[in-house]
DNA sequence: CCTTTAATCAATAAACTACTAGAGTAGTCA
DNA sequence: TGACTACTCTAGTAGTTTATTGATTAAAGG
């Protein structure tokens, strides 16, 4: 029998929320989309951080360009990829949300790694937020400059992890420090915890990123253009 | 190059994330989500609404279940979906907010579906709310009679479309009425005000359903067990 | 003009996914 | 017990997606 008018609406709609999942529908893709969630990015820093090959990044940008999760521009070389608006990003956090409600995995995983790593106690925001305000925690932003320049919690100061060690000296020694970075499930704020630890700083990770924060509608602070 | 135990735990959280958008990633499977987000059903009665049959119904369940997205349970003869928690209706609602935002074509196929159907003014929410509350719209709920027992805007009559005809009697016929159903993409309400205005009553369309109406922290009336 | 760098395209093989039809299982009821 | 209903599983086919390779295009600079 020939489709309705009606049935062949639901299925035009349903076919469209579809083609945006599917675009989240690979581990790389993910990736790209929580990366360029920091900031806007070029093919190649991409996939440079994501660890991927050049025409496959190339590729998978596509593909988020095609169901419009992510934008692009050309400047003289270079092309750049931006997340268009902020829905991208709830996005993101939806479905991060729906995993770790549901599949055991993600915290086992996540409980495998930062136990092999010796990581403990991420910090709880709210009580964070009281004593930085009263400056008893130094709050360091460990993630590439750029990214620390396109939005950063208030008060937080620009750290890169590589510039860690040559950092510390400019950090009081008695203030324990709070280290974040992209979120819950980056590396970057555990491997600085580990290294302030072990030249003697009382320091803790902050789970959250500032995609968490904002979506707290908690302010953001942003440098230059 | 083997991968580092960093890349290694990310590939493994953004496979996680990957996983869960998978789910959604068939236009079917958006259907069945959307369906029981309405409250929960058997495996046949979504196989009839969805126009599918039942092995293949039965079949994409599963793997909305493999993903966490959906959970399930045997009575008697019947086995009853549901979603196991609001993180899924909130990211069913998250993905239709970019669709809606980034593919133009949403827009298009809605556009053509209303003007073909002659439909008109979707009704501003909050207007609604206080002209209820003074009794001067009667608001229609016309999903099936489940659906409105699962949970319906405060004050709703529950009116099923099939039913629609046969309550006419019982409706003041002064009054404007309001028609809701699933949501601004589910076409019984659409219907319900055609029928509606080929009989003389002045009716519109409330786009949103019950699951907007309790992402925006709205109260929802519940019904039986 | 030729070279270099960034990015995309094209072609392929391997790996998945969707759907159907038909068989099989679990539970109900006479 | 046997007939029936709701659902799941299996196998097979068709179609889609992915990563890789090497070729190609686009811009910048000598």
């Amino acid at each position: 029998m020939p489709p309705t008018p009606g049935r062949r609406f639901k299925t035009a709609i349903y076919e469209q929320f579809a083609r945006v999942s599917k675009a989240l529908a690979s581990a790389h893709r993910v990736e790209l989309v929580e990366l360029l969630a920091q900031g806007p990015r070029t093919v190649d820093a991409l996939a440079r951080m994501a660890d991927m090959t050049l025409a496959n990044t190339s590729a998978h940008l596509q593909v988020l360009r095609g169901a419009g999760l992510v934008e692009s521009t050309r400047e003289g070389l270079f092309v750049t990829y931006r997340l268009p608006d902020p829905s991208v990003a709830d996005l993101l956090l939806a479905v991060r949300k729906v995993a770790e409600a549901r599949l055991a995995e993600v915290a086992k995983v996540t409980r495998a790694f930062l136990a092999a790593n010796s990581q403990l106690e991420p910090v709880d925001e709210a009580a964070l937020r009281a004593r930085v305000r009263r400056g008893e925690v130094t709050l360091l932003d460990v993630r590439p400059p750029e990214e620390f320049a396109s939005g950063h919690i208030p008060g937080a100061l620009s750290v890169p992890l590589p510039a860690l060690v040559k950092e510390l000296a400019r950090l009081p020694r008695r203030r324990e420090v709070v280290a974040y970075c992209r979120g819950p499930y980056c590396v970057l704020a555990i491997e600085a915890v580990k290294q302030l630890r072990a030249r003697g700083f009382k320091a803790v990770r902050l789970e959250e990123g500032v995609l968490d924060w904002a979506a707290r509608g908690l302010r953001v602070e942003r440098t230059g253009a």
